[in-house]
DNA sequence: ATTTTCTGAGAGAGCGCTCGCTCGTTTTTC
DNA sequence: GAAAAACGAGCGAGCGCTCTCTCAGAAAAT
């Protein structure tokens, strides 16, 4: 079937491509000299954590699975890591490394128009988290449960993308392309809409949906919710207070 | 202030009332007769198990830490449960039980309308998760790493959840209160927009966006997005086949 | 060309420690 | 004082990590 010809996005994102960068990054604390090894190595390894990891957790992945399954002992992996949230740490930084430097470089053609620039982000995200799909949802799931530095810098990452998504939206209502109240607001459940694809992957194959269907899914979502003038009719207050009187009966 | 007088969400889905369930659920298990002993140790235990694993995940929860927390001793807190995994049931069920009955019993005054309808599941599994909020991030996140019966009770939630919100949105297909392209991813759709209320809870506290202003703002997008005929105009496969030919640089 | 030396990658048993869980004993309750 | 509840030291298993050892193959010496 040759799918494998000419398929920048999937090779530059590919386990191997990104731990070619791991180990730029890491020189110092990977004991192995040789770069061809080291790279083929550490994606066995990271690949395996990847894996295991979003089956069962990563505090609940013991070395020596890891190990067993990245067919090294357990001294070899050691070379390689010095600790076990070294680990985290390194995929973690990778792929806050990967989305930034894809994010805040849109194609010329789409800068100066805030529907297709919108149109852009969705579909790179969406795109790129595909690509990368155990490495995204990894930094998801486990982003909370580790050191409070690698623990920011997810923070971090979660309000950059938010901010690039704020300023096309600004941008579009700047020059009458959007019609919204609260742009932070929106921007903020825009980005629910993109994770959704990775973090529940699983549910959209089951189901047939394929990216391309849910890429258009978002998109014409929100060019209806963001096009035009359709506005908060009186009904906001009553939406609000409206507090059920009775519940079911728990 | 004397907030806690007259708030029935807050008095029913608090832990006591939950615990009190769990309880019933679970007397066979439970070796303390006396039940307001029962449930108010029940309650700490819980209490601190949702604390302690929201923050450091429960599987690096241990059950010293618990017992620590809860003001018991080891011994004490197994005449309560007869095992980790069990105590992680426990509180699946019972979000689980209380979602489903709380969604599946809409007022009479709101089941005609697909608009009515649609705020009001909105509004209502908002305030739910957050009167819930430590439950509801507890089965998000570790829904996932715990054993197959479990994991499959979360998908069944899931999709239970967005058959509801399918449902209501057909129901206002056909009465030509909406417009909608594709019931179900719709529905898909809708579902993260609730969850990122109490996934990413911290966030929204700290930038000072309310309750109310969340059910708004979902409330607006969506009601812009599905009202209007805002057809799909040429542009949604020119979205999803435009690929990127060159990426950043990685 | 053959032998010797050196070296970096990997192996895997074992260390100290903490985990989930048990059970004989003590305390509390009625 | 009997029954119910709580206690907490202790068990074996399994954890992350270390350390000594092996050995292929490159480099140097013959």
């Amino acid at each position: 079937m040759n799918l494998a010809r000419r398929r920048p996005w999937t090779n530059a994102f590919s386990t191997e491509a990104l731990c070619t960068r791991i180990l730029e990054r890491h020189r110092d604390s990977i004991r192995v000299q040789k770069p061809r090894l080291a790279v083929a190595n550490l994606a066995r390894i990271i690949g395996a954590t990847l894996t295991l990891s979003n089956k069962q957790g990563f505090h609940a992945t013991t070395l020596r699975q890891l190990a067993e399954a990245s067919g090294l002992s357990m001294g070899g992996l050691y070379t390689y890591i010095d600790s076990k949230p070294r680990l985290l740490s390194m995929i973690l930084d990778e792929v806050a490394a990967t989305t930034t430097e894809v994010l805040t470089a849109p194609p010329d053609d789409v800068r100066d128009d805030a529907h297709k620039h919108l149109d852009w982000i969705i579909a790179t995200h969406i795109r790129m988290s595909e690509a990368m799909q155990p490495w995204f949802v990894f930094a998801f799931m486990e982003a909370k449960s580790f050191p409070p530095a690698e623990r920011q810098r997810a923070i971090d990452m979660e309000a950059m993308t938010e901010k690039i998504i704020a300023d096309v939206l600004r941008q579009g209502v700047a020059s009458g392309a959007f019609t919204i109240d609260h742009v932070k607001l929106t921007a903020s459940l825009i980005k629910p809409l993109l994770q959704d694809w990775y973090v529940k992957r699983a549910k959209y194959r089951k189901r047939g949906t394929s990216i391309d269907g849910y890429i258009d899914g978002v998109g014409n979502l929100l060019s209806a919710a963001l096009s035009n003038g359709n506005r908060t009719n009186g009904r906001t207050s009553a939406r609000a207070r409206a507090r059920p009187k009775q519940m079911a009966h728990p």
